[in-house]
RNA sequence: GCCCGGAUGGCGGAAUUGGUAGACGCGCUGGUCUCAAACACCAGUGAGCUCACCCUCGUGCCGGUUCGACCCCGGCUCCGGGUACCA
């Protein structure tokens, strides 16, 4: 039995262990509390994982062993998302089928995952791309095609039942209906007896419209070097998340989920949950409520009449203008003939600046004159109506009314085309300057809703809140409008025009779609001979041959976004190997919803949103029974890779010039030749993070390349902080990245390290492996989790991975001094079971409160206070390990068995019970302070009477000194915390 | 612009939530062991001063509450993240 600490083979031997006993399988079991810990579905990418990535998934693992410690039944499953864009992209480049791809990726993040050690059940691993998961994706889709959203009952019904609505009472427009995102659509009434005559055809798309899952014209996000269309939260500052390109407004006929349909209770519900506050945030943001009212304005001069939405009624009579989005389906009817070339135009360009522009542009103030004017439902005044690209197709009505001085975008559009700004609103703050009523004084707009109503009829005198009221109220009695609630929130666009996705189970009979049987499913992913669009710009499911339904009817040709099948994966989990149901009853209503999530902020407001609306319908059609997925989410923070940047250069003419890099100075992403280098190439580990540094071109290789051991002599050369300081003149100051004061005709290279996300092509990436292969997974582990609090982001760096790596060797020489087996018998002593217990303690709480970070000092605290004690005492010890193991399994399981002689896993021990005696202290060493400063310490029993602590605190000879003779003015005893004077 | 976070030694970060600021680790300095290195161990390490004592200053800045403030309140500055013509 040689025992020197050996993590590697320690580690393979242990993972080897508990794969071959199956330790961590978990089965339905009523007779112990059960707990789900989820890990965020991972994307296996060709990267593999990186030191960051591993972030949460430690944490939730120690999580799940700590709960195990405790009793719970835990569930902690992980799988792969499997379908997506990357591997798609790198099929169409080399021809090789995703799927080989996917396989290959999944094989070594497993390998990744294993070598970390976590506790995952790996008999229920799921994948998305797998045919017995994407059956059940496929049904929960046909069952959102036969539903609706019944307004009454709120809540998703079978279509049935709105068609025995329709039977009985037909459909009186808009009242009726749910229908509030971005997709309008245009329903005739009809009465119950006119339903029953509708063609069938007639019928199914009328009941179309109503489907939760269901097709329509829409204007879409079009990525045309993806060839997709693509969701909003996949399109991050006007560019697609994925490869950073550029998107179009498109329209097209898609399919769409009714996520809108839920926005009130997406909204609601967030309120129960026990989420981050940012994530919640973040998602009532996106769901964007706003509540106000409709308002219609009659056309001048015609039956036709515009309706507005807006948040602020109670300016109605400071209207100047109308504006209309370039897309309202009003427009061509309303144009003054004289005006039609001009707004054709304008409409024209508006349509074809991409969303990007738009974006980068939102100062430029764009609008055209429609020649046409509506009346005033007040005043009968004639209001000028416009086009303009301010105004968004997809939100409310797509048409606003411009209330110039109370909208800061009204406003600046009113100025630049010259329309009235008339002030409805005065300030109510005393000292406003906008107490004139000229509107050409105006310097900004007055948005804000604390202001007296004036220049407004029957609103004049009110305040903002009340004149709200009043407004909608008469708005409501004219019956021009009415109170209306609105949601930024759109529908989800869910076809993909891709290949590696879940092909939608749906064929088209005279144009019309039609689900498969769901008998038939799944609806298998057909082979193509390539995967990219047809030459007609058909998806690539166009070039299946012979995939037809029943060989005759053309099947739906797009395929369902990344985001299905993890919208539902929750529960897959929970019974994967169910052949004939997505989850069994037992294992649903065992298991229920997660107890505890732990992902990227990332998905705040894509996967996040959706899991909950898939959840949320679940439950409605009784399949589920819980309402949310995730009762508790934590977010982890990203790890941050350092870039280092290079650029080699010449001074001339007091300028720094940048003449080039070469081949391992990556991606020059600007005219001036900004460069990325090779990690590996260059020394990393500088701790100046803004410092930037002249090198002069003898210590480099000749290509540009600082290696470690030039960079040593650079540093002993230079003494980089003082030349950095006679460089910049003061250090406080950072220079710009070019802006370069040199002295001589050297050439230089210029380094400069950033802190960036980590990815592949900033070639910044750091992979768990090679720490593992250094120093194990276990101090990876622990390393992991001393670098600060959970949710917070950092840059990785290993300084400081050496102190966790020698702690679990001086654990290791408790137990075991030169091949000597240390652990004995004895009775453990007072201090120890107090070193013991306090550690119980804390890592108990840390553990509770996601504190893992401060767990490790803990730790080590323990560890040092047992060496100096010289324990190696069993009944310590194990305690110990136990505590230790969540955090550390390999070592400890080791020590638990090898040398504590334990025959099962520390894994099916019990977390050691806190006792509080053995840390119950006699006596306190209060510190005393003087005016609060703490100037002495005395120590007196617990039970000592304050009075007599008071005297004697007084006479002490510091005490004595600061109080210079004179009386305290007062005296503050806090038992077991501090005696402060006074003076 | 708006919405969330955050700011503590040379570095990562602690501080029982109003009670001894800087735990623990890294780094650094000195020492022990060694032929030497590695490993390990011991001591010191916020800044300043007339440098082992004493004292002064010190948790981004300014002000307030309190016997006492990293912590609470008001006003800023900077950094990170999210989001944006949403009427």
């Amino acid at each position: 039995m040689s025992k020197e600490y050996n993590h590697k083979q320690i580690e393979e031997q242990w993972q080897q262990f508990w794969a071959d006993n199956e330790i961590y399988k978990v089965k339905e079991d009523t007779s112990k509390p059960k707990y789900y810990v989820l890990d965020m579905f991972p994307y296996p990418s060709g990267a593999g994982l990186h030191v960051g990535h591993p972030l949460g998934y430690i944490a939730s693992d120690i999580y799940s062993r700590y709960k195990r410690l405790k009793g719970f039944n835990v569930l902690h499953p992980m799988g792969y998302d499997a379908f997506g864009l990357p591997a798609e992209q790198y099929a169409i480049q080399t021809g090789q089928h995703p799927a080989i791809t996917t396989d290959v990726n999944i094989k070594r993040y497993r390998e990744q995952l294993d070598k970390i050690g976590f506790s995952y059940d790996w008999s229920r691993e799921v994948r998305t791309s797998n045919p017995d998961y994407y059956k059940w994706t496929q049904w929960i889709f046909i069952k959102l095609f036969h539903s609706w959203y019944n307004p009454k009952t709120d809540k998703a019904e079978p279509i049935e039942t709105l068609v025995k609505i329709f039977e009985k009472k037909g459909f009186h427009g808009v009242d009726d209906t749910i229908l509030n995102g971005g997709i309008e659509m245009d329903f005739v009434t009809f009465s119950g007896n006119e339903w029953k005559q509708f063609s069938e055809e007639k019928k199914q798309k009328i009941l179309l419209g109503f489907r939760l899952a269901y097709l329509s014209d829409t204007y879409v996000n079009w990525c045309p070097a993806l060839g997709t269309v693509l969701s909003n939260d996949e399109i991050k500052d006007g560019v697609s998340e994925r490869g950073g390109h550029s998107v179009e407004r498109k329209l097209m006929k898609q399919w769409s989920l009714k996520i809108t349909a839920y926005a009130e209770r997406l909204l609601q519900d967030l309120n129960y949950l026990d989420w981050t506050d940012s994530i919640k945030e973040a998602q009532r943001n996106w769901i964007g409520k706003s509540i106000g009212s409709s308002i219609e304005f009659i056309v001048q001069n015609s039956t036709l009449s515009i309706e507005v939405f807006t948040t602020r009624p109670d300016t109605i009579f400071g209207v100047s203008f109308i504006a209309i989005a370039p897309e309202h389906e009003m427009l061509s009817e309303l144009v003054d003939p004289d005006f039609i070339d001009d707004v054709a135009a304008y409409v024209d360009e508006a349509k074809n600046r991409s969303e990007r522009e738009r974006q980068a542009d939102v100062k430029r103030i764009s609008g055209q004159f429609t020649g046409r004017y509506v009346i005033h439902p007040f005043t009968g005044n004639e209001i000028p109506i416009w086009v303009a690209d301010y105004v968004l197709a997809g939100y409310g009505t797509g048409a606003v009314m411009g209330v110039a001085a109370h909208d800061t975008r009204d406003f600046a559009f009113a100025k630049h085309f010259n329309l009235p700004i008339p002030q409805v609103v005065k300030p109510t703050t005393p000292e406003s300057e906008v107490e004139t009523l000229h509107a050409t004084s105006l310097q900004e707009a007055f948005d804000a809703k604390d202001g007296i109503l004036v220049n407004s009829s029957f609103l004049n005198g009110l305040s903002v809140k009340d004149a709200i009221k009043r407004a909608i109220e008469e708005i409501e009695k004219r019956g021009i409008g009415k109170g209306k609630t609105n949601y930024r929130l759109r529908d989800a666009i869910f076809g993909r025009q891709r290949y590696w996705g879940e092909p939608i189970p749906v064929y088209y009979k005279d144009g019309l779609p039609y689900t498969i049987d769901e008998s038939e499913l799944p609806l298998i992913l057909p082979e193509v001979d390539k995967y990219l669009p047809t030459e007609d710009g058909e998806p690539p499911l166009a070039r299946a041959n012979n995939w037809k339904y029943q060989g005759k009817y053309e099947y739906e040709l797009s395929t369902m976004p990344g985001w299905a099948g993890s919208s539902w994966y929750f529960l897959r989990y929970m019974d994967n190997k169910n052949t004939e149901e997505f989850v069994g009853n037992v294992a649903k209503d065992y298991w229920k919803q997660v107890d505890l999530y732990i992902g990227g902020s990332e998905h705040a407001t894509g996967h996040l949103l959706y899991v909950r609306f898939w959840t949320k319908f679940l439950y409605d059609m009784g399949l589920i029974p819980m309402k949310e997925p995730a009762k508790k989410l934590i977010n982890q923070g990203m790890i941050q890779g350092l870039t280092n940047y290079l650029h080699t250069g010449i001074e001339t003419n007091n300028q720094f010039e940048i003449i080039g890099w070469n081949d391992n100075i990556q991606g020059s992403d600007n005219e001036l030749g900004r460069g990325k280098v090779k990690i590996d190439d260059v020394i990393y580990e500088i701790s100046d993070k803004n410092a930037q540094w002249l090198v002069p071109i003898e210590f480099t290789d000749g290509k540009g390349r600082l290696y470690k051991d030039n960079f040593d002599s650079f540093i002993s050369f230079s003494q980089f902080k003082t030349n950095l300081r006679r460089l910049y003149g003061n250090e406080e100051k950072k220079p710009d990245r070019f802006n370069w004061i040199l002295d001589g005709e050297r050439r230089y290279l210029v380094l400069k390290q950033e802190v960036e996300k980590m990815s592949k092509s900033k070639y910044n990436v750091v992979t768990p492996d090679d720490i593992i292969e250094e120093y194990g997974a276990d101090t990876l582990r622990l390393y992991e989790m001393f670098l600060g609090p959970l949710e917070q982001s950092k840059p990785w760096s290993t300084q400081g991975i050496e102190g966790v790596h020698r702690f679990l060797k001086k654990l290791w020489r408790l137990f075991y001094n030169d091949n000597a087996l240390l652990v004995n018998s004895e009775e453990p002593s007072k201090q120890e079971l107090k070193a013991l217990h306090k550690l119980i303690k804390k890592v108990g709480e840390d553990i509770e409160n996601f504190s893992f970070n401060t767990s490790v000092p803990a730790f080590m605290i323990c560890v040092n206070e047992l060496s100096d004690l010289k324990c190696n005492k069993r009944e310590i010890l194990s305690d110990l390990l136990v505590c230790l193991s969540p955090y550390a399994p390999h070592i400890t399981e080791e020590l638990w068995q090898n040398a504590l002689g334990n025959t099962c896993s520390i894994v099916t021990a019990a977390f050691p019970s806190f006792n509080s005696d053995y840390l119950v202290e006699s006596s306190f060493s209060y510190p005393i302070s003087i005016n609060g400063k703490h100037r002495e310490n005395i120590e007196f029993t617990l039970e000592a009477n304050p009075a007599d602590i008071e005297s004697i605190v007084l006479a002490n000879e510091t005490v004595q000194k600061w109080l210079e003779g004179k009386a305290p003015k007062k005296v503050i005893f806090v038992k077991g915390k501090i005696v402060n004077i006074v003076v």
